[in-house]
DNA sequence: CTGCATCCTACCAGATACTG
DNA sequence: CAGTATCTGGTAGGATGCAG
C-alpha cells in the first residue's frame, strides 16, 4: 500500500494503528461519540480501564486533535474531552471497520473454530508419533 | 458502538482491532495483496520482521481464516501464504483506515507539533513558577 | 475531581541456536 | 526452506499514594 506513497505517511499510518490497536482508544472515542464527557463519566463509562490509562488515552488522542479537553476553572475542577471535527471524522472508518468485523462475525468464529479442532488433531498425531 | 449489540461480537471488534495494531499484521496482508508469497519471500519483503515474528503474525491471521497455508511436500520444503476470500475483503477497510490517515496526515501532524509547542511552554512556565 | 509520580508485574518482541 | 525452542530486555499497564 505504501510503495508509491510518501514514506513520512506511512509511518504516520502505522502510527495511528497502533493507536487503534491498544484496548482503550476506540471505547474512548465511541462513548464521546455520545458527546462531550467528564473524565469521571469516561472512567465510569469506559468500564474497566484505570486512571492512569485514562489520562494517557486522553492525552495521546489530544496530542493526535482528535480530542478537546476543556477545563472549567471551578472548584472541584471540571474537565470536559469532547471529540473535534477530526475525531469525529475518524469515527466513520473506524465504525467501518468495527462493521465488517460484525457482518463476518460468523465465518471469523468458524475458521478458529476449524483452526484449533485441526491442531488438536495435529497435536494428538504428534503424541501418537512419539508413542 | 457496542451498547446494543451482542457482546460477543464486540469482543471479536476488539480482538481484530488489536490484530491490526500489532507492528506486522498490516504489512503482511499488504504485501499478500498482490499474490500469494513463500515464507522467506515475506521475509525479505516485510523488512525488518524476525522469523519467529513472521510465523506468529502467520499462524494468527491463519486461524482468523484471513490467510490460507499451503505446503508443497517437496524438497527443499515450499509453504505458499495467500490471502482468503475474507482476508481480501477485510483488505477494504483496512484501505479505507489508510486512507482516511493519508488525507488527514497535515492536520494530524500540525495537531501533535501544537500540542509538544504548548507543552514545552508548559514546562517552561513550570520552571519559573518553581524557580 | 482531576491527574501526576512511583513502583511493580506480566507479557511480548527480538536474538540466537537448533531441527526436519 | 520453514519452522520450533529458549533466553532476555523492554514496555504496557495496574495499584497506590500524593497534589492542586
Amino acid at each position: 500500500m505504501c510503495d508509491n506513497y510518501d514514506p513520512t505517511k506511512c509511518q504516520t499510518v502505522s502510527e495511528m494503528l497502533a493507536r487503534l490497536g491498544d484496548k482503550w482508544t476506540v471505547l474512548v472515542i465511541m462513548m464521546l461519540g455520545d458527546g462531550p464527557q467528564r473524565f469521571s463519566d469516561l472512567k465510569r463509562s469506559v468500564v474497566g480501564i484505570s486512571q492512569r490509562m485514562l489520562t494517557l488515552t486522553l492525552r495521546s488522542l489530544e496530542r493526535d486533535g482528535i480530542v478537546e479537553r476543556t477545563v472549567h476553572p471551578t472548584v472541584p475542577p471540571k474537565v470536559e474531552y469532547a471529540l473535534t471535527d477530526l475525531g469525529r471524522s475518524f469515527g466513520e472508518p473506524i465504525r467501518a471497520l468495527g462493521g465488517w468485523v460484525f457482518t463476518h462475525h460468523d465465518r471469523i468464529q468458524t475458521a478458529r473454530a476449524d483452526f484449533d479442532r485441526r491442531n488438536e488433531v495435529d497435536a494428538g498425531n504428534k503424541l501418537i508419533k512419539l508413542g
